[in-house]
DNA sequence: GCGACAG
DNA sequence: ATCTTGTCGC
């Protein structure tokens, strides 16, 4: 894939206030809104009816999903890719980059992004939407790693957080069963108008005894809350993270145990 | 000054 | 994110 907005590769040579402007103009770029050719409904696996040998074409077979996700080690950094067309994997692919930014919350993507781009560029396949290892909409600036990253393919994007870095749920999160979703509103501490739903809690696993968190999932470019979290949902492979994503990170995981071991 | 803060 | 053994429970 060709990054459509180099501009908007991260420079860590940035100064912050540079980067925070960057991410503004990131999120007045951005589409939160669903532009996009995909059907939610047949995400996850393939239908069979996809398949009725009308015709040898694939195109009716489900959209393809990507996850992202990233591996460190200690002056550089795996990033992996995993595509998927239902639980089929089409493709994988990685780069090993050199870190050149700390972990500053709020700037993650300047840090992870440029890497990332790295990965993209060696993917032969156009995904239908893609998955990233981080927050989208629910950012300070509207501009988390999945934004800036869906802005800067020009690609259907969202995040899937393990925690929540802004924003409140508009009810209790704790006791949600499987499937089921708490939508994440603005605060007087983001750019979005206060109110406005930038995402969603969503319980993508759960169990009688003990509780699981549930994973934040929001807008990262041209698609909706809503169906950013019924993406997330569609993907759900019995872990608590979506299976494209868990898969990259397994992915990652394994190409540095073999780069670190040379 | 204090608190909050994705990976 | 990463450093790490065993261990308790579906």
């Amino acid at each position: 894939m060709n990054v459509v907005h180099p501009e908007f590769r991260p420079d860590p040579e940035s100064s912050r206030d540079e980067m925070e402007a960057i991410q503004r103009d990131i999120a007045a770029t951005a589409r939160f809104g669903d532009d996009h050719g995909f059907d939610v409904a047949a995400v996850g696996a393939p239908s069979l009816d996809a398949f009725d040998g009308s015709d040898d074409s694939t195109a009716s077979a489900g959209p393809l999903v990507a996850g992202v996700d990233q591996a460190f080690l200690d002056e550089r950094v795996v990033s992996a890719i995993v595509v998927l067309r239902g639980d089929e994997v089409v493709e994988r692919t990685y780069a090993v980059s050199p870190l050149t930014f700390p972990y500053i919350p709020g700037l993650l993507s300047f840090r992870e992004g440029g890497p990332i781009l790295d990965a993209f560029e060696t993917l032969d396949a156009t995904p239908d939407v893609v998955l990233f290892d981080g927050s989208g909409r629910i950012h300070f600036r509207q501009a988390g790693l999945a934004t800036h990253m869906g802005v800067a393919l020009d690609v259907p994007a969202l995040g899937v957080a393990k925690s929540l870095l802004c924003g409140e749920p508009v009810a209790d999160t704790d006791r949600l069963d499987a499937g089921e979703s708490v939508a994440i509103r603005a605060n007087d501490r983001m750019d979005a108008p206060p109110g406005t739903v930038v995402g969603h809690a969503v319980q993508t696993r759960q169990f009688d005894s003990y509780r699981i968190n549930p994973v934040y999932v929001s807008p990262g470019h041209r698609v909706s809350a809503a169906t950013a979290r019924d993406v997330v949902l569609a993907c759900r492979g019995g872990y608590k993270l979506p299976e494209p994503t868990r898969r990259a990170d397994a992915y990652a995981d394994e190409v540095k145990a073999e780069v670190s071991g040379s």
